[in-house]
DNA sequence: ATGTCTTTGTGAACGCGTGCACAAAGATGG
DNA sequence: CCATCTTTGTGCACGCGTTCACAAAGACAT
């Protein structure tokens, strides 16, 4: 029972399945070169090799967008960047704030692809009375007590939370309450937030973490060819320097 | 055709599902802070509270590492740190190095969890000779053409790439060809690696434009509880300020 | 206009991950 | 030693996502 806040499954948005949406972005890269190419059209074999997928999921997933292709020659390289964009709401502005602006706080502050699409910093906010006033990233610092403010004078729904971990859950909640319905978190600590937010998680401990996993298999499996017991230490404290263990390259799944 | 190289499905390593070992650092860290206030024994249900995901969940994710659990109590915390720890490959040390060590680089480098389960940061290494010998979170920058040979001299298998999109392929390739069989990408691109080379992305750009897309829909469900077809064009132009769509929160999907 | 060739769009099968619900296991009290 | 109560471990069913394989659709040449 407890606190009574369970993850929910990850409804499928409006048709288009989760999935599909988190590799809308990786095409639209895609075709955002494409287009700086001036190329016109492009196949689903030469877009998924760029992107880096299946050329069926490609073609599965702009499927569910509609039929924006032509048989026999391909997508309109222009026509699909727009679409998408449209899809993804990037022919909007979205301000965003960014709490905490610490070191990683202001790398994401300097941080290029954030003004390319359709996101625009509107505040940096941190705790420290400090840092009030400093300008990072060419914008003034703000303090924390003008959160609420902020939010609302600027109409911001998408928060950034780059705070120390203890902080992190406070400063959700004061953001949720200011009316922020959607929070990148890099902060290494679970939030808890009601039903209609969304967060989203990134934590570079954790995906440290899986990467050494699967490094310790590739050395396990490869020190395990041997029969059963010829003293395999040989490599083990040495450089495990081989490569082509026997996995392909791995998704990270980063549930919130 | 093309280059030939896809993407592979995913692997379950060794019996244990890609999914279930996404989650273990989630477990451990909760378990962590459990041990660290002394707690003997947890159930299912308040662990699976702590790290935020299903009690059934955790309790299968458990059940392929074993039965470290007793019924009618519990798991044993200190027991369980130390299994999964072990499960992760974490009571080594593992060397890493950070490879273009501008704001993002630098913001890594200084940040604490990173020395705190297992790894250490080995070098730093950029390709600006402005960069040589200044020290970035106490450690001397080096630069690029010494990559190979620090890879080498500390036995390094798990890089970080933290360099301009431009750079990463190039740096990926020599970071591989050097040795290294995982690969933590932060530059906007898609890498391409021989098999047996873990890659995981992290990509600020990529998190929020799902945000946006959820942001969006959010809006667009309210505004669209009138009948049909009122020329829906409204809103899209003002700032986007409602909250609570009716959805939990997403997880964060993100192949490599 | 007709045929050929390319590429899309999708029906269907499969596999993984999730959650339910319950039996088995052990602790605890009398 | 037996009864009861708690909590684990898991068999099972379901749904989502991926992949295959192919028919339909259109371009293009003749």
């Amino acid at each position: 029972m407890a606190t009574g806040r369970t993850h929910r499954p990850a409804t499928r948005s409006r048709g288009i399945p989760e999935a599909t949406v988190a590799r809308l972005p990786l095409y639209l890269r895609a075709l955002t070169a494409l287009s700086e190419r001036s190329v016109p059209t492009v196949s689903s074999e030469e877009l998924a090799a760029a992107a880096g997928v299946n050329s069926a999921k490609l073609r599965k997933d702009f499927s569910y967008l509609g039929s924006y292709g032509t048989r026999g020659v391909g997508y309109d390289v222009e026509y699909l960047v727009y679409q998408i964009s449209r899809e993804l709401g990037l022919t909007q502005d979205w301000p965003v704030v960014i709490v905490g602006i610490g070191n990683l706080g202001a790398a994401l502050a300097n941080y290029g692809g954030f003004a390319s699409r359709g996101f625009r910093v509107a505040a940096l906010i941190d705790a420290d009375p400090a840092m009030a006033g400093k300008p990072v990233a060419g914008i003034a610092v703000q303090h924390t007590d003008e959160l609420e403010q902020i939010i609302a004078d600027n109409g911001v729904s998408i928060g950034v939370i780059a705070t120390p971990a203890g902080a992190a859950q406070q400063v959700c909640d004061r953001l949720v309450a200011a009316g922020v319905t959607s929070i990148l978190n890099f902060a290494p600590t679970v939030l808890t937030v009601p039903d209609g937010v969304d967060v989203r998680k990134v934590d570079l401990s954790i995906e440290l973490q899986i990467l050494a996993f699967h490094e310790q298999r590739k050395a396990g499996e490869d020190a395990a060819h041997d029969g059963g017991r010829t003293a395999p230490a040989v490599r083990a404290a040495t450089v495990a320097a081989d490569r082509k263990g026997p996995d392909g390259d791995v998704p990270a799944v980063m549930p919130a």
